[in-house]
DNA sequence: ATGACTCATTACATGAGA
């Protein structure tokens, strides 16, 4: 079974650009962050057509998270348990659509969407740093409550856990997604007894997932790697390969992100 | 080659992204 997780900086402006890459890539399960739309408005019908299930959760134009699936898609949950609301001034707290998780093929998939944090001292990355622990938590509950369970926890963490991760590591000094909280808020799903795959199979430094649309990032390679697949132990073990699909980042109308594959055996 | 931000919005300027 290959599993996929994508930032596809919105669904509708890609959906061509999707089915072409399920096809492509032979894509079992795809776990899609920042599609940006309401449920009502998510065009599932192409993806019915080309024999995938869809469950989506989009509330607004913001964030948006979805798990397509021809590996079966079953027990559909959006947010996960104890996930943090976020509120925004003079508003009470509200669930983002950040998110969804699903059975698929005997492996339950979290489609997640981690807070960027905004800036250091905004709180947007006090809601990030909260996230990140609630996440922790749940997966501790997860692993408690079954050790062998086939969990895998996919999606753009919005953190760069090592300087080779970005193209220079002062660009972000002061900034966002390499700051120690940062690091240690993503660090603490590994203590917790997940594996980060993409790392143990894919080690080479700036082997990134994502390019900034601005100053030729693309061209002249200055990446980040923020995308990953933390899996439980059970699930990891099965692993054989992963792979950043790098040449959906070319061309005409591209996401900033590109797929990161998982096979499983 | 990979190409100079992009997307959605009760839109024509703004917010958000990283």
């Amino acid at each position: 079974m290959r599993i996929a997780t994508w930032n596809i900086n919105s669904v509708r402006a890609r959906v061509d650009r999707a089915l072409a890459y399920l096809q492509t890539r032979q894509i079992d399960v795809l776990a899609l962050q920042e599609t940006k739309v309401k449920d009502a408005a998510f065009p599932a019908e192409p993806f019915e057509a080309a024999g995938y299930e869809v469950a989506h959760f989009g509330l607004n134009q913001w964030n948006g998270v979805a798990i397509v699936s021809r590996a079966g898609l079953a027990n559909v949950r959006a947010g996960f348990p104890g996930q943090p609301a976020f509120a925004k001034p003079g508003a009470p707290p509200a669930l983002e659509a950040r998110a969804i998780g699903a059975d698929c093929g005997g492996v339950t998939v979290w489609s997640l969407y981690v807070p960027h944090g905004r800036a250091q001292g905004d709180p947007h990355m006090a809601y990030k740093l909260q996230f990140l622990q609630a996440l922790t938590h749940d997966a501790v509950r997860s692993l408690s409550a079954d050790p062998q369970t086939q969990l895998a926890l996919v999606g753009d963490f919005n953190v760069a856990p090592l300087d080779s991760d970005v193209w220079d590591p002062a660009v972000f000094e002061g900034n966002t997604h390499t700051s120690p909280p940062e690091r240690a808020g993503f660090a603490a799903l590994a203590e917790a007894g997940l594996r980060e795959v993409t790392r143990d199979h894919l080690s080479a430094e700036h082997a990134y997932t994502f390019w900034d649309y601005q100053q030729l990032r693309f061209a002249k390679n200055e990446g980040m790697r923020i995308d990953f697949a933390y899996c439980s132990p059970a699930l990891a073990d099965r692993v054989k390969a992963v792979r950043i699909a790098r040449e959906e980042r070319k061309g005409k109308g591209a996401s900033d992100h590109v797929p990161v594959e998982i096979d499983l055996d």
